[in-house]
DNA sequence: GATGAATGAGCTTTCATTCAT
DNA sequence: TATGAATGAAAGCTCATTCAT
């Protein structure tokens, strides 16, 4: 990965936020030429379309989340522990990078269209979730867990219920304050019982 | 409740197609006009600007869901089992109107703006709220459930977790094919029991 | 002249009002009706378009301010005091119908097409030039104002320096305080005394 | 003064046009564009909006107007000649430029809005005042004009008169032949004459 | 790499006007 | 008189995109 040149850098982090806030189609090129401090005619320069440089955003925050979760130390925990930490570190990663929601519920606006051919982040997935198919084997083989549930299904109750919650909070604020009166703290406690409760067997 | 306009009601519904595909954003006005078969200028006669329609068909959409909710018949059944029908029902209802899902998502990106003031639709809400607090709270006395969790929390649990796991289904699928080939009994199963599981004590 | 039915008087002072606020291009049709408490339709029932209403308007306004100067006792007073009594209410009238003011600087704009088959406006005009001719032939006849300038002319001298100040007067304000600090009556005073001045031998 | 591109150019002599012969409101973007040879993409490339196009061309075209009354000589004659040749040139300008006229009659109806914030063009204003002020003091230390009034107020008494009586030319035209049959000519001198003895002592 | 000029396509919105009842 | 429904025409403006330099 060598580095890239200073302004794609800027590009790609304007665009991040942009998209970021406001979705592929709320995203304006001319803002974030302007962010990034230059021209639409650079951005051109340097992608091909406004669409093949969201792809490129979107797989951008997706590995970067996928890279995160492989770095969680799981290996000495006893099972239920890992499965938790990994959880927490899924948690706060979204809670930080609201990007991330907002781009992954984008997708349903277009499809998933922009995730289809990227084979490096298809890999970095693969390694994600080998990584969290040991603690949650080891604690299936305990009867801690469910049975007849992998890690590819475990990793897709987990971010339904997280980018779930996350993203309707607001929303659900506006009818009710008890949702956002809860503090963050306890909404993150709440999501990670909720969820370590459902893989229990 | 009277009869609306034939064209009324004809550009209501072509609304609701329209945004509930596209959202906000990519829904155009010329579109719903043609698939109305009328003119956008008759639109315009109806509602005073796009956004305002928006907010209509968002909180029409809503206020049906909550109805339908309302409707679930759960005197009958014992705690445990009125919770899981009161769950298939809105997992029924979300899966048959992908428009609501796509409504409830693109909220995220414009901030909940369009139920703000509803009223009517406040209270719909109220109501479905007090008939689901019934087994829940009968189900919390006989320690079957979670204490410390009201109706309100369970139905934001309940909808976050749906919503996240129908939008993101596509997207899921793209990566891995295991999800899609779960089969849609398959996925509402889990996700009943997922909730279930996540709620009792 | 027999009384026109109320509606009709409630639009036409509607209309009256809006063309001499925002002038032909700015004034709406629909503005019209909701001041008017009636709907577009009816308008279109009375008149046959948007143009004819305004003339219409126009020529009104017209008449009833030829009627007030017709109105002017000149009889009594010398021929100088005589026209500046004309004058003068020449100039009330013109400051305290503004309407009439936008709406013969809007004849600018559409080369003044709303005025032309009028013969009861024609006749009403005549009628008040013979009387300021009155006083004005007695005064030339004593030296008094300047030969070889009739009715006609001295009244379109007036009324272009009428009008050219009192629309003039609010955007020169915008440069200057000076103008604006005159008082109406000062400005009142001064339009009197420029005019008679130049009549003067 | 760099020279402008030269569909830049075009642009603001169109605008000028048509802005000069429809006022603000009358004026189309579209016709603009076409008569300038582009499209009104490009327009909106150059310029904000209609609106702020339109200051542009008002100021230009004011500003057009002081610099040639600043360029009058009036060092040569005695007062009431140099007034008088000041006012000629005045007469003349507006009588060439009738877009001039439009665009002053058409701030009426646009509360003068379009000149508020230009430094600039207050400044040319200056000049061209503290120029027409040396004869007009001139003339009253001779006790040839009016005490008590200063250049601004003759600029202003100027402006009302020539913009009123161009402007209402062809307006009064339509009822009564003889103001029409006025040649250019004698109109022109009848003004001059008309405002100097409004003037005089 | 960078920049000014230009364009095509399309969008939301407005408004005078008409028709049927 | 009065009203709801409908339409044609156009207006102002936006934005992704391209080209030439």
């Amino acid at each position: 990965m060598r580095a890239l040149s200073p302004m794609l850098q800027k590009i790609l982090d304007a665009a991040e936020q942009e998209f970021g806030d406001k979705g592929l189609h709320g995203a304006k090129i001319l803002s974030i030429a302007q962010s990034a401090g230059t021209s639409k005619q650079l951005i051109y320069h340097y992608f091909e379309s406004k669409e093949r440089l969201y792809e490129i955003v979107v797989s951008k925050r997706v590995r970067d989340c996928f890279e995160q979760l492989i770095a969680v130390e799981m290996e000495r925990d006893e099972p239920v522990a890992a499965i938790g930490r990994f959880l927490g570190a899924f948690i706060d990663y979204l809670e930080q990078h609201s990007e991330n929601i907002v781009l992954s519920i984008d997708q349903v606006l277009h499809n998933g269209a922009q995730m289809r051919a990227d084979r490096e982040l298809a890999a970095t997935r693969e390694v994600m979730l080998q990584r969290l198919a040991v603690p949650l084997a080891a604690g299936q083989a305990l009867g801690l867990f469910k049975p007849g549930i992998d890690a590819n299904m475990v990793f897709f109750l987990m971010t339904a219920f997280i980018v779930g919650a996350l993203s309707l909070r607001p929303v659900f604020a506006m009818h009710d304050g008890r949702i956002s009166e809860t503090s963050p703290e306890g909404l993150r406690g709440l999501m990670r019982q909720f969820l370590l409760d459902a893989l229990r067997a």
